[in-house]
DNA sequence: AAAAATTTTAGGTGTTCCCTAACTTTCTTC
DNA sequence: GAAGAAAGTTAGGGAACACCTAAAATTTTT
């Protein structure tokens, strides 16, 4: 029990928030914050934190904030090497600015299978950095590991 | 008033099929047929038929069939449109097989805006067929109406 | 310590997507 | 052409999602 259910579009949307700021920029997602990020209201953040904390990928400790547990991370990352190999494409191959690529690849990355994106993963020689130069983590399953490609 | 609201995914997914079977396979599709197609009940088509009907994209003769509206059958093309260009996406440049990519591009078509789309048409070369010969329709913000490409 | 800002709960709404049960219409087949 | 089988339809529900407002609790600021 705890790693079952799926997670929904817009839980994955603050998973990936809250492992962009807090991970990576060890800054602090404030409910309030994340809400206007989103533009919806602060209740409906705290419902979402909620859910995810339900589902065991954030730990809450009421008023004072969340953070992700190890399952949060590793699921945050999944959907962030998915969201940054999309961008690898969309600048590489389509010639889309930063900014585009990183709009769209937030529209699709939730949806797009771990076997397509290991699929652009390979045909962009895996790529270590996204065009922002944010890491892409490695997938066992794709190869990267071990890999000398620059 | 009629062109208003928004499809939904799953609406996207019926549009599709009747298109493919209506428009150009000259067949029909039956409600129980279009419920195995989808792993659901009939009633359940009965009802989503009945939404795109009250969107005006579909028209309901109750126990004979459905039939697009000029509207539906633009939408269609649309939604085949992106699938399609996702498709010579995936065979061409990542090397799927044409049924991966016929599966990855289901699960995406319905998110993909018309820009990424447009932009992959033009870095394929504004191709006229998917992988496997099905004609991908024009659209005049890309460019491919008055285009030469071959 | 009061005022201001933030966060959380409680309770609701609308949409989507799916279901079962019961009924109607159309198609078969004798 | 009538009876039974098959296909399609409506009616009525239910669960999950993604929102919201209003009110209460808890920081933080001044």
């Amino acid at each position: 029990m705890g790693t079952k259910s799926k997670l929904t579009a817009s839980e994955a949307g603050y998973l990936k928030l809250i492992y962009r700021v807090q991970e990576e920029e060890s800054g602090k997602v404030g409910t309030t914050a994340a809400a206007r990020a989103f533009g919806v209201r602060p209740a409906t953040v705290a419902e979402v934190l909620r859910n995810l904390a339900r589902k065991n990928l954030v730990r809450r400790r009421p008023y004072r904030g969340v953070e992700l547990t190890p399952q949060g991370v590793a699921e945050a990352r999944k959907l962030l090497r998915k969201h940054r190999i999309l961008e690898v494409l969309f600048v590489g191959l389509l010639g889309l600015s930063p900014e585009s690529a990183c709009e769209e690849a937030s529209k699709l990355d939730y949806y797009v299978s771990e076997e397509l994106i290991n699929a652009i993963c390979r045909s962009s020689n895996h790529p270590k950095t996204c065009p922002c130069e944010k890491v892409i983590f490695e997938d066992p399953a794709c190869c990267g590991a071990g890999g000398k490609k620059k």
